[in-house]
RNA sequence: GCAGAAAUGGUGGAAUUGGUAGACACGUUGGACUUAAAAUCCAAUGGGUAGUAAUGCCCGUGCGGGUUCAAGUCCCGCUUUCUGUACCA
């Protein structure tokens, strides 16, 4: 009987989906374990070799903890709302549900056919409104929200509002507005109900805000940094401009030192806990108010150094700071504006990484010193940011080598405040190395006195303060885009109303195109049907908007991390009994939260921080139990495409061969890799018939070398748009998914990138057929019941014991090998034990089911392999006698030996040196040095 | 610029605690089987060098130093690549 992989993995899907074999109970007497992916974005591209890296790892930790014994949730669910589908309806009219539900049925198909051990039934979309309307509501949760820094924790609003009617505001610790004005509880009784909204509004964890915002004119919408090149959009080239928009904000800052320390709780790795250290970002220090001179206006600056305050002889400002345009002298008026002009072309990514260019412009106004009441000049320069701090910097030359060359660069002088330091050369940035001197009552002391002494100094004159500042913003939650979640709120007179509970969820309304309106609205506002009633409590036209019971609706959308901050609780929860609450208190006690986490890197401050939030949330005001969503956390490593470039020579339509661009002018476009052969041959007539393509290359003409044309080649990250994405479906066909799941994970170590080679499949079917013919014969099963050997038993405890530590260690490559070196051993030793072979099939059940499913029911087992118990490691079938030992001479390995392990190290000694190929290499020399480290090693030195 | 990760044969990688570098595969070469091909099986395969051969010697884990009886592994200094990025004031 030959290995039929292709109905062997039909027979086997199947079974497992009509036995519902991985679905999880949420009543059981083994132990819970919570494997959870990172849910995909259902493209329109289909599933891609990489996205299967890290759910096989997933899987097959799934599998193993099974047979562990335990019992797994392992469930899978798409993150369905999403840009994609809103371009692909703009260009097509397509309703963006339709090509979601076209994009996960095939994603739902491709991930069938890998043979995962899924738990569909409980299977999530963000997208769908049974799932959106718990977005929706934990959005009016923070809105009804307020974070205390007493308690160090969220509160209901109504707590805040208990307290302004008793003492007002003043007594108030909260995370709030900056500008907030201070009021008594009289003031507060006789606001008016909208003016109490107001204020309201500046406490609330989500609340609206102007935001500065990369606004495209000519595309509608506000772009990332990323998409801004040279001051143009991307696509297109279209000008892009700074606008302040009014958006919803989430007070993500209010629990930056709890996300802070909750890292210290969790088993993640060190990178990537460093990373969300640094985007949190906590520094200690002193904020520094600086009066303008000739203005009542101040400049509020932080610093890491209140000690090099003396050291201060300018200021910075980011060219966008509002005071610019009201401190800036006449003279000097025409450069600041040139300046700003040019700086509001760069995005901030660009000021960032560019060092080299110091650019800046004088203002012409001065600030006063707080001590020394000196002229401090107020120059603007691009590499403070505005959105960073207070867009404001105090300039030490002599002690920040930023300022220092910015100084030498304008002639500014360069004070020096550091005893017995050299800095003609370069600034001293070091703390504490040494004393202050020039400093006033700092002369003498050391970083950390002065640091104190000059806060207490500051806080006496009222122009400072003692200042923990986080790098961390407050996070931007509104989209002007149509694919999204609906807010579920309303505005009277221009102030946000949540809608109730039980009116949830807002859906979508349709619109007839999905672009932003003529008037720069967002697609929403394309609705007809989009107003609240108050009365029937429904949506409805927007012809009744009369601004007394019927209200516009908020035409902006939620950003695509809504819906993915916490739809690990919605797993917890039996698909069926998904009521009326986003997941029962017994699915959520039960479960707790999520043992291991597998994704990639690049959630690493985004997905992977909102979620903590959200979960740090939802735990204050008493929905869930836990202060952390992933106790375990594992980043899979990105696989990289191999892309194929073809070369157009410049102004012409002929394509050179690769090894003919030497010395000429091309421009490389990138070509389909599947029109590229493994010799990097380009399938010339496939390209011209290109269904996308065809048409750019039907009348060009290829410069041929050899016969052929040559491709160039690249490795880059597996992207649509980079024409390299390899589906696995042909794999599946051509190989099966067995050997699919095996070579990913030979690929590698699982958290290193690599780039995507077929070339070595070919290995890791092979060894699959090999299992095959070792348990299969022509006509029969080969497997009997004959006692094993002392070598058969030595070959499966070796592997028992060297497949479990792999997988506990998630390296999951060397796992392979390892099957592989039993597998040629076990042929080796013509073993047909049964009571061998058949606890091999549990080890590598987790890697490749399907095979091991049905070998384990040829060998007469009934039930599903999946529940198997794991084999029991028995050390003592791997106890040795003898050792054969490297002899090495000052380190180098000249002939091995083979001696007892009983023998002790004088006796090694004495034979080793008797040895006549000792006494060869040391040609009559008496060694200085004998070490001899039992079942290890000898070294003679000399 | 900053942060994190990495660099080992023609290729992917192994060496888990400082102890025989290159496991396991791919590829390549030679052989068996076959009318032939595919499939399968066997053998060789880091580079150089001496020898008919058995075998031996030299070099070798990005580069330069160091610690050690012994370094891919530890320390110091650099280079390059990848990923992320908000000049951390």
């Amino acid at each position: 009987m030959q290995y039929h992989f292709n109905d062997i993995e039909a027979k086997w899907q199947k079974y497992w989906a009509e036995h519902k074999t991985f679905q999880a109970k949420n009543q059981s007497e083994k132990p819970k374990y919570y494997v959870l992916d990172m849910f995909p974005y259902p493209s329109g591209a289909g599933l891609h070799v990489g996205h299967p890296l890290g759910y096989i790892a997933s899987d097959i930790y799934a599998r193993y903890k099974r047979h562990k014994g335990f019992n797994v949730l392992h469930p899978q669910g798409y993150d369905s709302f999403g840009l994609p589908a809103e371009q692909y309806a703009i260009q097509t009219g397509q309703h963006p549900a339709i090509t979601t539900e076209t994009n996960i049925a095939t994603y739902r198909r491709q991930l069938d056919q890998i043979g995962f051990s899924f738990d569909w039934s409980r299977e999530v979309r963000t997208s769908n409104p049974e799932y959106y309307k718990w977005t929706q509501w934990i959005f009016v949760q923070l809105f009804n929200s307020w974070f205390n820094n007493d308690s160090g924790k969220a509160e209901d609003i109504s707590t805040l509002e208990t307290i302004f009617s008793a003492e007002g505001n003043t007594t108030v610790n909260a995370v709030c507005d900056d500008n907030i004005e201070p009021f008594t509880a009289e003031a507060w009784h006789s606001f008016s109900s909208e003016q109490k909204q107001d204020v309201l509004l500046q406490y609330r964890l989500t609340y609206l805000a102007e935001t500065e915002v990369n606004w495209c004119p000519a595309l509608g919408t506000v772009l990332a940094n990323d998409e801004i090149v040279n001051g143009v959009s991307e696509r297109g080239g279209h000008t892009v401009v700074r606008k302040k928009m009014t958006q919803w904000s989430m007070r993500i800052s209010a629990y930056a030192e709890r996300l802070l320390q909750g890292l210290n709780t969790i088993d993640w790795t060190d990178s990537l806990k460093e990373s969300q250290r640094n985007w949190i970002g906590k520094s200690v220090g002193a904020s520094v108010t600086f009066n303008v001179k000739g203005h009542d206006d101040k400049i509020d600056v932080f610093t890491t150094r209140p000690d090099t305050i003396f050291g201060v002889n300018f200021m910075t400002l980011a060219p966008e700071h509002e005071l610019v345009a009201k401190i800036v002298t006449a003279e000097q008026k025409a450069d600041v504006e040139a300046y700003i002009e040019k700086t509001a072309k760069r995005s901030e990514r660009e000021r960032m990484a560019d060092v080299k260019t110091i650019s800046g412009v004088f203002t012409g106004a001065y600030a006063e010193h707080p001590f020394t009441k000196e002229p401090v000049a107020i120059w603007i320069g691009d590499y403070v940011l505005a959105s960073y701090g207070t867009g404001a910097v105090m300039a030490v030359p002599c002690g920040d080598q930023r300022d220092y060359d910015f100084a030498n660069h304008f002639g500014i002088t360069i004070p020096n405040i550091f005893e017995g330091v050299d800095i003609s050369e370069t600034a001293f940035g070091e703390k504490g190395k040494t004393k202050l001197m020039n400093s006033d009552f700092l002369n003498g002391l050391a970083y950390k006195e002065a640091s104190k002494k000059a806060i207490e100094a500051l806080e006496a004159i009222g122009q400072g303060e003692g200042k923990t500042n986080y790098r961390l913003r407050d996070a931007v939650f509104s989209r002007q885009r149509y694919w999204g979640e609906p807010f579920p709120v309303y505005y009277v007179n221009g102030k946000p109303q949540m809608i109730a509970m039980e009116h949830l969820p807002i859906r979508l309304p349709e619109v007839e195109k999905y672009l932003p309106t003529e008037t720069g609205e967002p697609p929403l506002g394309r609705a007809d049907v989009w107003a609240w009633d108050t009365e029937l409590n429904t949506v409805v036209s927007n012809e009744k908007i009369n601004n007394t019971t019927v209200f516009p609706l908020e035409l902006n959308t939620m950003p695509g991390w809504a819906g993915s901050s916490w739809y690990f609780f919605r797993y917890m929860e039996e698909a069926s009994k998904r009521g009326d609450a986003f997941a029962s208190e017994d699915a959520l006690n039960y479960w707790e939260s999520v043992d291991l986490y597998i994704g990639g890197s690049e959630h690493a401050t985004g997905h992977l921080l909102y979620s903590r939030f959200w979960v740090k949330f939802l735990k204050d005001r008493g929905f869930v139990n836990i202060e952390e969503p992933f106790k375990k956390l594992i980043n899979q490593g990105m696989i990289l495409g191999t892309s194929a470039f073809v070369y157009r020579e410049e102004g012409t339509n002929t394509y050179l061969s690769h090894g003919l661009i030497e010395g000429k002018s091309v421009s490389p476009i990138h070509v389909k890799v599947q029109y590229v052969n493994a010799s990097d041959e380009l399938d010339i007539e496939g390209l011209k018939t290109d269904g996308e393509f065809g048409e750019d290359f039907k009348d060009a003409e290829f410069i041929l070398e050899d016969g052929v044309y040559k491709v160039g080649r690249e490795v880059e990250k597996m992207s649509k748009s980079k024409y390299n994405v390899v589906n696995p479906d042909q794999i599946c066909a051509e190989y099966g998914a067995d050997s699919l799941r095996l070579y990913e994970m030979f690929l590698g170590p699982l958290e290193q990138a690599k780039p995507w080679n077929t070339a070595g499949i070919t290995g890791v079917h092979g060894f699959l057929k090999k299992l095959w013919k070792l348990y299969i014969g022509e006509e029969s099963v080969n497997v009997t019941d004959a006692e094993p050997t002392k070598d058969n038993l030595k070959t499966l405890h070796k592997t028992i014991k060297k497949v479990e530590d792999d997988i506990e260690n998630f390296s999951f490559n060397t796992s392979v090998s390892t099957f592989m070196i039993a597998v040629n051993e076990f042929n080796a030793q013509k073993c047909v034990s049964k009571a061998v072979l058949e606890p091999f099939l549990v080890l590598l059940s987790p890697y490749a089911p399907h095979i091991a499913e049905e070998l384990w029911s040829q060998l007469g087992n009934l039930e599903s392999i999946s529940e198997a118990p794991f084999p029991e490691f028995d050390g003592s079938h791997l106890v040795e006698s003898s050792k054969v030992y490297p002899i090495s001479f000052n380190g180098k390995m000249r002939f091995t030996l083979e001696l007892s392990l009983d023998l002790g190290k004088g006796e090694i000694e004495k034979i080793v040196m008797a040895h006549e190929k000792t006494q060869d290499q040391l040609q009559g020399r008496t060694p200085k040095k004998v070490i001899v480290v039992p079942g290890k090693i000898i070294n003679i030195v000399g």
